[in-house]
DNA sequence: GTAAGCAGTTACCTTAACGTAAGCGGTATG
DNA sequence: CATACCGCTTACGTTAAGGTAACTGCTTAC
């Protein structure tokens, strides 16, 4: 039957697209993963994340960093001492996000490639 | 030496973070993967696609497809018949970002639980 | 010959992302 | 006591992404 098999295939669709967007609700924009890959690499500091990232700015950074932590990707540790020391750490809910950016690394070096190549 | 191991993780962060970002530049964005979802499950005319992805409108697939042309992830055929049919394809090279996408799906169906938990 | 489908385009508008430059309250340094 | 570092914030743009509504030229269907 036609009509049934169109229906099926579509919900299926639907039923990829879905999640992807919501993956890429949480991960897009120009600047997440590259803040996460920094403080994966023990960048923990403000000043620190944001030397390490070239071109970002302060205003960026911080609202990234305030997003990212309202989905529970890093968690924001302030340390009581004098001077008081601010911390941003990769939570254990970010690193489920670890497979995902090694498939974005691999497939952008690829893709370098491919363009250099033309 | 604390100077040399500084710059080696500093490059290191760098090396990890410029492909990611090569990489998102070509996926984000709110329609792309769902536009290359539709196209691989067979959705091939313009409004196949346009009524398989909820709240598209036509100027966004358009500029989209004319995008994703470029970056060849996909194909625009004209059959040059009565009526003329158009069709859009999927690329070899746009199935080299599968395991990109299923990696996306996979985290979203996660993140989905996740956020539905709380 | 009117209506409807296809594959879009056009003009216009809103929203969100991103950027620049400067500054602020605290601490510590010469 | 001036200068500078830290972790930001504020005010003020600019750019780009995305949305709405209407319309176009072509074809076929009633």
């Amino acid at each position: 039957m036609i009509l049934t098999e169109g229906k099926t295939k579509h919900i299926e669709c639907l039923e990829q697209m879905l999640p992807i967007r919501d993956a890429l609700d949480v991960i897009s924009g120009k600047w997440k993963m590259l803040i996460l890959t920094s403080i994966m690499h023990g960048n923990r500091r403000f000043k620190e994340i944001e030397t390490s990232i070239p071109k970002i700015n302060p205003k960026v950074l911080s609202k990234e960093l305030k997003d990212m932590e309202e989905h529970q990707l890093i968690k924001r540790i302030v340390h009581d001492e004098y001077p008081v020391l601010i911390e941003y750490i990769a939570t254990d809910y970010s690193r489920t996000l670890k497979s995902v950016m090694m498939e974005l690394h691999a497939w952008g070096v690829n893709h370098r490639k491919k363009i250099l190549g033309q």
